[in-house]
DNA sequence: GCGACAG
DNA sequence: ATCTTGTCGC
């Protein structure tokens, strides 16, 4: 077995092989971490949530990742951390996570407060393989987290109804792998998934309590600003 | 061959 | 992800 410096990322991969490089290596570990992914069912009463995002510079192929940790109660920020760094790897549709996952876990090193749940930019069981972001994420925290999703991967559904509140099983090759839901009334839904240890209903009532005003969770904006900010 | 394809 | 102009509405 290859001895690993602490510079690299195995501490994202399970500890041994060190951050894929190759589309099929990446494939290769998400069969693996796949199994560990933990099914629940709610209802949870989180007394904080995370937020996560990236944002990437515009010239350079720097990237800020931030995590914003919200107090549930009052959505009042609990804790703050952002990092900068590089894209670990390039964008594939299936195997985003890759892309931001080093930056996101170091994000998440430097909290203080650990959080109840993850609330991803991206989606969780709402994938080719059934493991996207907030499943990735999820596993390797070992924390409850599911996704937010502003459009889809896979997966088809019927209209989502006008109200806020409406939602519409996102199916893919027959099972549901989240929701399509209506966050304000009049404005185009959001994909909602699980990604470990909750439940698709409880993860769309958080989702509907964080976003009373706009489209997209508090969470998620409040960590978009945090790393767009932090790429200065 | 053609379209789809998280961020 | 990021660029991109005006426009409608509170």
């Amino acid at each position: 077995m290859t001895r690993v410096t602490a510079r690299d990322n195995s501490n994202y991969c399970s500890g041994v092989q060190p951050w894929p490089r190759t589309e099929e290596e990446a494939l290769a570990v998400q069969d693996d971490l796949r199994s560990r992914v933990v099914s629940g069912n709610g209802p949870l009463a989180p007394a904080t949530v995370a937020g996560l995002d990236v944002a990437y510079s515009e010239d350079d192929d720097r990237l800020a990742a931030a995590v914003v940790v919200l107090n549930t109660a009052d959505l009042s920020v609990a804790d703050t951390a952002v990092v900068r760094g590089r894209p670990a790897f390039p964008y594939i549709p299936g195997l985003f996570a890759f892309r931001e996952v080093p930056a996101l876990m170091d994000a998440l090193d430097r909290l203080t407060v650990r959080p109840d749940v993850l609330i991803c930019d991206g989606h969780g069981l709402a994938h080719p393989r059934r493991f996207g972001l907030a499943a990735h994420l999820g596993v390797l925290t070992d924390l409850p987290a599911f996704g937010v999703g502003k459009t889809r991967l896979v997966g088809d559904w019927e209209p989502v109804g006008e109200p806020r509140g409406a939602r519409s099983a996102l199916v893919d090759a027959g099972e549901t792998v989240g929701a399509v839901l209506r966050t304000q009334a009049g404005v185009k839904p959001v994909f909602v998934s699980v990604g470990h240890r909750i439940g698709l209903e409880p993860a769309c009532e958080l989702t509907l309590r964080l976003a009373p005003r706009y489209r997209l969770p508090e969470t998620t904006r409040a960590a978009d600003r945090l790393c767009r900010d932090g790429l200065r």
